[in-house]
DNA sequence: GATAGTTTCATACAAGTGTTTGAATTGCAA
DNA sequence: TTGCAATTCAAACACTTGTATGAAACTATC
């Protein structure tokens, strides 16, 4: 039995590397390098490139998704089977702008690996992406339960816009701060949750629901 | 004089691939090819691979940004120096997605191209994007004069997030497709655009107007 | 401590990239 | 036509990429 040393050296090198710089200029040398071990090591390991890159994909969104599928859980089991839709939504955005934005040290490495992986669709990857949709499927049936009188198709553009704002605000995040000339403060994690949450509920609430409270109220309650 | 048409041809192809494959896997071979060029012509012409892809970009996006800024112009003087919001966002986002969205035949290579361009971050784009911002403050200053009560804050958090939704529609509207199986109708780019300008809509008054019209209403009216 | 299996290492390889070169061709003015 | 500059072309270049190889080092079992 091996040491696994090398393996996991090699895996969170990639990683780090892949959620830095991106798929796209990062090669095996830099790898290796990182990871302090032989070239050789990355194909004998684990094949060739493309599967490391797989399973660090796989391993990783597997990760991702119990914590997500877990925070909707527990929030549903609270609801009795059905959670406010506010909940579900910080539960669907909430792990990834948390893991992607905020100060420079608590920013989780995993989750701006996925953002990567999801944003640069490289071969390997888009291969096994189609469970994306099955996860997001459990997020859709959950929406339906909360929001009974909604059309199917306004829940999936629901979803899509809440998705939308969170991944766009993540990658233009630095974008922003310059346009903005910093009064948008992307280190307030929370704000920016609370902001994209509740622009969604709003998308997907519009016209149905009685009470609709204000954006920055929505935004304020939440911290 | 040169006759000029080897260039055209090369810019023409590149745009073409680009738009279609993305930078990450179009070689200069693929572009030669397609141009029926020599592959010499592009390092004669434009002096280097990366030239070619500013001068591609800078020449799209000039193009581009005069488009839309006429639309704004257009409405804004209808309403007296002052645009309703919704025609706002409508000139922000409804050129990209009318240009990458809808019926296959009819999308614009340029709006395609520019997608491409603001999210695979290549070197030589990423180095004139700055100008994409000062763009952007023209939108803007045409919201903040559309929504005077509106703090600067939440005009950024509007145009941001209406930016997000066109844009990550485009780019998962395969996704979004196969996750509604069909049912959310990305060939019917005006409902898109509607539903987009609606959230982003709401998302900039929410709180502040008295009269809140229905998502769908707003869809409806668009047309 | 010898041996067999595993892991590491330096090195080489094949394929693909953007770029350069220098000769051939073209187009146009004198 | 002649001459000259602009353009095209095939070929080669220098470099980087992922991968393969075979020897060396290590590890554990007997």
């Amino acid at each position: 039995m091996a040491s696994d040393h090398t393996r996991s050296a090699i895996l969170a090198a990639a990683e780090r590397l892949y959620a830095d710089r991106g798929f796209g200029d990062v090669t095996l040398r830099d790898i290796v390098a990182e990871a302090n071990v032989n070239l050789a090591a990355v194909n004998y390991h684990f094949g060739s490139k493309d599967e490391l890159i797989a399973e660090l994909f796989v391993t990783r969104s597997i990760a991702t998704n119990r914590e997500r599928l877990h925070e909707l859980k527990v929030a549903e089991e609270q609801g009795g089977g059905r959670a406010p839709i506010e909940v579900i939504l910080r539960a669907l955005v909430g792990p990834t702008l948390r893991g992607c934005l905020g100060p420079e040290n608590q920013r989780s490495t995993v989750a701006r690996f996925m953002i990567r992986a999801s944003i640069e669709s490289v071969p390997p990857i888009r291969r096994i992406k189609n469970r994306e949709i099955d996860h997001l499927r459990k997020f859709v049936s959950a929406m339906r339960r909360s929001l009974p009188d909604r059309s199917d198709v306004d829940i999936y553009w629901g979803l899509n816009f809440a998705l939308a704002m969170a991944h766009h605000t993540i990658r233009e995040s630095e974008r922003l701060t310059k346009l903005s000339e910093g009064k948008c403060d992307l280190d307030d994690v929370e704000d920016v949750v609370a902001r994209v949450v509740s622009v969604a509920t709003m998308a997907l609430t519009a016209g149905r629901t009685e009470t609709k409270p204000p954006a920055r109220a929505l935004a304020r309650d939440a911290r």
